[in-house]
RNA sequence: CGGGGCGUGGCGCAGUCUGGAAGCGCGCCUGCUUUGGGAGCAGGAAGUCGGAGGUUCAAAUCCUCUCGCCCCGACCA
């Protein structure tokens, strides 16, 4: 649909930036809807990045001794009345199981049938059954800590579901740990936190912010819950993952207890933490522009496409001989301990088939045609680049530096998400300013605005919700990294002694 | 669940007000010519106009009901 001169991708960013993200995941390849309202289909290009993503993340994990295992995707509703306050956060989305067979009907068509004596409740997230599980694995402080991890798929039956950022249905892992001291179990949570933060910044290039979250902001039944936070390009906050210190509430509710070195019983200290598909939608509103989506190296679905460029059958019998050669010989080097992801793409030759891969998002497109295996080199595309940007490199001196030109894509896309960023976080204290920070031009067709505020806030619930229900913005954390200082709470003038983040949040 | 918008080949849309043979662009298929920035020409396939009911000689168009999607709000990773 798009013509020369224009942006792959309409409507752009500025033009309407929700559309446009549902079009670039159209055009990327990376899912689409399913037949089930909330749910979507993860196509090869975009589980492929989940892969990595999962691979990533799993690794870390592993490397702190956490182990992984695999819980039912059914809980027992008796399991959720367990937590009081854990089942009025979920309740309002848990999708139910009541029957356990079909039959037919009088219309010839099914219904539900067999009447289970207990509903089964499809996980939103499994502190409950675990912790079950984890009441019975538990007996003294020698069996502590237990760090356990499970990927899995959960339901949260969304009232307003956007693909990759809020499905029904999601892929995630969720982790739970139980210790024998609050102090470990703080220190594991903000550990696993940490383990988000580097593969936002270091795998999926986007710049966050950790933190911890406000009393209203908290996963129900924590004691603590703390955040990786990122901008996205529409200035919207997005919650990238989650790890939460839930004191001894799960453990007294799953009945987690141990014998401590007094010999005395106690409620263990229990952790949860997770991340999910979401990261997805968060990578392409970092990454994206109007071409598509931009994957960073580290874990792109994969690294560089080869487009061999033929006239003649004769042609590309030489530029297919030379492309699979590179393709061999790149396949053997290795980026960050994984073999290079190289695919060749030797369809119809033409602007198309480039444009395909742009939109795909792909780190380097690398043409070959007979002008190039004259010279012993490639034609070179960069994603991080403009579309028309392009460069001959020699052979050797392209294998030879690849895995240097990845990183400093991965780089590029790094500090242009944290300049996008800097430019939109502002230190406001003045109450009139930080209404109009928030406040779009245009109410009717609401422009991209707003971004990053880092204001003073009292403590008080109150000014938070106040300031929630005049301009949808809430605190996002209360970062880690914050230096003290004295002003006065941008909701009532109060003092305060530390800055938050406020932002409105996807 | 409240407010707004939209359902017409794979995608994007026109046609609806004022009823009268289902169209356009892109994509797809075939052939030829092309080919290092989104190729050209010719031919072709593909839509029960979201669904049901009604009005009418005649419905994409009018009426009633219904389903779905998108946006804003509440909720959420």
């Amino acid at each position: 649909m798009t013509k020369r001169g224009e942006t792959a991708i309409s409507p752009t960013r500025e033009e309407d930036y929700s559309e446009w993200y549902q079009q670039v995941i159209k055009a990327s390849d990376l899912a689409e809807r399913s037949a089930v309202r909330g749910c979507m289909v993860i196509k090869p290009w975009g589980y492929a990045l989940w892969e990595n993503i999962v691979d990533a993340l799993d690794a870390m994990f592993k490397a702190t001794g956490v182990q992984n295992a695999y819980f039912p995707l059914f809980i027992p509703l008796s399991f959720l009345k367990k937590e009081a306050e854990h089942v009025e956060g979920f309740a309002k989305e848990c999708a139910v199981v009541t029957h356990h067979r079909l039959e037919k009907a009088p219309d010839g068509g099914l219904v539900p049938a067999g009447l289970l004596q207990e509903p089964l409740v499809i996980r939103p997230t499994s502190e409950t059954i675990i912790g079950d599980s984890f009441s019975r694995w538990v007996s003294s402080y020698r069996d502590l800590p237990i760090l356990i991890n499970q990927w899995a798929n959960v339901v949260r039956w969304e009232l307003r579901p956007r693909i990759f950022l809020r499905t029904s249905e999601f892929l995630w892992q969720e982790g739970h740990t139980v210790h024998a001291a609050p102090e470990e179990a703080v220190e594991r949570a903000l550990l696993m936190l940490d383990i988000y933060a580097r593969l936002a910044e270091e795998y999926l290039a986007m710049p966050v912010i950790k933190g911890r979250k406000t009393a209203s902001e908290r996963f129900p039944g924590a004691v603590d819950t703390f955040s990786i936070e990122s901008i996205m390009q529409d200035r919207k906050a997005l919650q990238a993952g989650t790890s939460h210190f839930l004191g001894q509430n799960f453990a007294k509710a799953s009945g987690i207890k141990f014998q401590n070195t007094d010999e005395k019983e106690e409620f263990a200290w229990t952790t949860s933490w997770g991340s999910s598909t979401r990261m997805i939608g968060g990578l392409i509103m970092t990454h994206g522009d109007d071409d598509g989506i931009i994957l960073p190296p580290r874990v792109a679905s994969a690294h560089a496409v080869l487009l061999p460029i033929y006239r003649s059958l004769e042609e590309k019998t030489d530029v297919m001989i030379y492309a699979e050669s590179l393709a061999k010989e790149l396949r053997g080097i290795r980026y960050h301990d994984a073999p290079l992801r190289v695919v060749i793409d030797d369809r119809e030759t033409g602007g198309v088939r480039n444009w395909i891969w742009i939109k795909k998002g792909i780190p380097l497109r690398v043409e070959i045609g007979p002008r190039d295996i004259a010279q012993n080199a490639v034609y070179l595309g960069r994603r991080d680049k403009k579309s028309s940007d392009k460069f001959s490199i020699k052979r050797e001196a392209f294998v030879g530096s690849i895995t240097q030109l990845l990183d400093e894509i991965q780089k590029n896309l790094f500090e242009r998400a944290l300049s996008y960023r800097n430019a939109h976080t502002i230190t406001l204290d003045d109450r009139d300013g930080f209404y109009a920070f928030f406040t779009p031009k245009n109410a009717d067709q609401p422009e991209i605005h707003g971004g990053f505020a880092l204001s003073h806030w009292c403590g008080s619930q109150d000014c938070e919700s106040k300031i929630k229900e005049d301009l949808g913005v809430t605190i996002r954390c209360v970062p880690f990294e914050n230096a003290p200082q004295n002003g006065s709470c941008i909701g009532c003038g109060k003092p305060s002694n530390e800055r938050v983040v406020f932002a409105k949040a996807y």
